[in-house]
DNA sequence: TAGATTGTTAATCGATTAACAATC
DNA sequence: TAGATTGTTAATCGATTAACAATC
């Protein structure tokens, strides 16, 4: 009767790319596919894509594999894509404005109900027909509207204090592009993009034989 | 005489954080911090932080902690900022002109020397002093100039073919936003920043409490 | 039925945390 | 010197891989 525990970061964090792959897959007509050979295009080891998938529910059946469209389906609603999400935009930058021209999340089941700034050279300006409004409204608008994911996309010292806003009016998911780890309460989740981070990992790995060979004990 | 072993990628990832941390600690004009400090701060625990740190170095002293200030240089160093690094970004869509226009990666030390796209609406437009070129002169332009980090923003349909080309004219490091995997040779590092996945995880985590109930078993 | 492949338990591997001697 | 805190070894925890009985 007790729910079952919380899925490893680690099993999430693959269930896009099997996504990805399966759709892939459709769009080439395969109708079936074992662990096995999806192992050999994803990456994965067969084990572990058996093991990901019976955290969910038993999708497979001996002797046959996985009926592709049917497992594409059910990693699309374990992934919550049988809903959909509204979301609005906070920072209408560089990358604000790029998340907000980006077309491929609407395929997905986002639509961005609005985009906000606090300058007024952006303020009125229209992206995909979207207005820029003054964020000063921010919270007269998540009043009135059910806003399911604020994406963040604000310089770092707004960041907290326009989570604060959204978590205050009732958004419990943030996707986070400004360079910060947000405070917010345990029903709140949160997804980071840290761009500069993800850059310096590339060049450590790229310095990386020179300084180990450098600092060897 | 050996090279030491190569370092987790989950250590890996962790550095920036604390190369922003410190920062943050020398802004707040903050000399030193023992690991309890610092843990408390960025999330880590003491003795992970002592672990990632002692990787590199015998960075701290018993009694006293770490030097905030040489800390951050030296994890700075670790990160390869002591180099310089020049990018070209190829695919000006979007995503392509964010980056071209985000200004923070210069203060890193990376310059974007070029910017590649197909679309002769967008080729000869210059973003911050920087023409689109035409990608057809992309191996032509690889070949007189040293490029360190390929930015690939391109669609996923060109990504595995303009991969080849960095690749071929010696660039071993790709920072890739296309939706997809690339086939690489083993020196070429990759990291993906794959937004449609990072947003899918948090829908996940959206809807994980009522899945995870529907699916007890 | 025989062969194939799953679902699942057990074994292994790697990463994190705890403990403490070394030492500033 | 005494107290604090590191560097590092050992213990624990969690994630991945291997193995195999169940079964389509």
């Amino acid at each position: 009767m007790s729910d079952r525990r919380q899925i490893s970061m680690a099993v999430v964090r693959r269930l896009p790319k099997y996504h990805r792959y399966l759709l892939e897959l459709i769009s080439n007509d395969v109708d079936r596919i074992s662990s096995k050979e999806l192992s050999e295009k994803i990456g994965f080891t067969a084990s572990q894509i058996r093991q990901d998938l019976n955290n969910f529910g038993d999708f497979g059946q001996q002797g046959y594999g996985y009926n592709v469209k049917e497992l594409y389906n059910q990693i699309g609603n374990i992934l919550g894509l049988n809903e959909t999400y509204n979301t609005i935009i906070i920072g209408a930058g560089n990358i604000g404005q790029a998340i907000a021209n980006y077309s491929n999340f609407s395929k997905l089941g986002f639509t961005n109900q609005a985009i906000f700034d606090k300058n007024p050279k952006l303020i009125g300006l229209k992206i995909r027909d979207i207005a820029i409004l003054d964020v000063e409204f921010l919270e007269d608008y998540l009043k009135k509207n059910n806003i399911d994911i604020g994406i963040l996309c604000t310089p770092r010292e707004q960041a907290q204090e326009i989570t604060d806003t959204l978590v205050k009016n009732g958004v419990t998911a943030i996707w986070n592009f400004a360079p910060i780890d947000l405070q917010v309460p345990d029903n709140v989740v949160i997804e980071n993009v840290h761009l500069s981070e993800s850059l310096l990992t590339l060049t450590y790995r790229l310095n990386e034989p020179k300084l180990l060979h450098d600092i060897k004990k």
